[in-house]
DNA sequence: TTTTGTTTGTGTCATTTATACACCAATTAT
DNA sequence: ATAATTGGTGTATAAATGACACAAACAAAA
């Protein structure tokens, strides 16, 4: 029995494409076309022959935001009958952290606009999506807790102030300071830049991310 | 545009199914036609309109096995081209833990022979199949410290050096007894059944799993 | 029936890890 | 100069982990 034999779905790659500004944001296109004309949802786009799932989502990364090279995670593959009423609709979903810096904004062709939504100020969504999102954000947060993955949503360099600020917001939750300082510093991930952010109080030192830790810190765990 | 103006990938679902038996082990399936014919393979089928993803795995599941309720969980999407010569084939690979009792084996219709293979001697495999096992193979010792996923490939009552003996397989280390007793007991998600178990030594204690706590466990890490 | 062999079951101490907590230092704004 | 603001540091307590050895309960063999 050959391949074409068989009935074929069409298949997506949507991408939850997070970032920090104050607050934990998302990025939502809003469709121009039906179904779901008007409403929000998750960018995304069909698949196409020759390309990987991951290339299908860097591409569509690229297209709303005109980043490379940010992080990207294959997050779950939703495939239930009825979720998409066009027809029988498989999608890949990734999720992707985006530093706060150097994003723009550009609307793809089936979008009539693209904006940033705080987790907390959801709108409506369309398809599945209101299932999706909940989901890649219990992975960024567990994710947080044993990885190195936080840096991903900060500039090159950044004081531990907004590293923790950072926690702090995708967490919900505040942390204590000392201690939040003595396991980072502790792990080994950054590294004084020897620059200074001055300010309005005491200037802080700066820090970056120390590359070649990325690989040894995936096992470990940072926050238990 | 339309959903049929796009070119469509055949999907897949593939799932390893482990067992315990002395070793932890895998059914293969040996392949009857081309591509890879006589090769062993881990066994799959094509997703079928109207059909859930969870669906098609435990179809899949039950057409070789014979079991129904078992543990089943979504592990990663393999879209790379030219990862399937008939051509463009998307694999959604699942795995699923199933008690070493009560397991029937039966060759699918596609399949010319299916057997366990330990994990320490598996055979050459067919398509990207060598990259998916050590996949699932790593989530599931993954999984084993943080959640009670230990007690899907035991049967329905065990004493604790079975239950000990399966998690030293599972990870390929020796535990210590008396902690990994005080961690399980202390982790309040297993009960004794009152019933023990006799043999060559002392009779043990038998155990079942407390369904109740599956939920409240999840959270925590069993083995940090 | 006594002895031997085999497996179960239990507690403590030392080490490591996590948590809670308060003040001085360095700078800018007034 | 003084006040206001943010950055940076250490210690003591509690909790979790890891290392470690022997008696109890039964079956098999003598």
């Amino acid at each position: 029995m050959a391949l074409e034999d068989y009935p074929r779905p069409s298949v997506t790659v949507d991408v939850i494409i997070f970032t920090l500004h104050d607050d934990l944001q998302v990025l939502l296109i809003k469709r121009k076309y039906p179904p779901f004309a008007g409403m929000w949802a998750i960018p995304g786009g069909f698949v196409q022959e020759g390309e990987s799932l991951e290339e299908t989502a860097l591409r569509e990364l690229e297209e709303e935001t005109g980043v490379r090279d940010v992080y990207l995670e294959q997050l779950y593959t939703f495939g239930n009958p009825g979720r998409d009423p066009r027809g029988w609709v498989i999608t890949v979903a990734y999720f992707a952290l985006v530093p706060c810096t150097a994003v723009d904004l550009q609307a793809g062709d089936d979008a009539a606009e693209a904006r940033w939504f705080s987790i907390h100020s959801l709108p409506l969504l369309a398809f599945d999506h209101a299932d999706i999102l909940p989901y890649a954000l219990q992975r960024l947060r567990y994710k947080l807790e044993y990885s190195a993955v936080g840096f991903e949503l900060l500039p090159e360099t950044f004081t531990l102030t907004e590293l923790q600020t950072a926690y702090e917001t995708i967490l919900d939750e505040t942390l204590d300071k000392r201690n939040f300082r003595r396991k980072i510093l502790g792990a080994g991930v950054i590294e004084r830049t020897g620059a200074y952010r001055t300010g309005e109080g005491r200037p802080a030192q700066l820090y970056r991310f120390r590359d070649d830790a990325v690989a040894e810190v995936k096992a470990r765990r940072l926050f238990p």
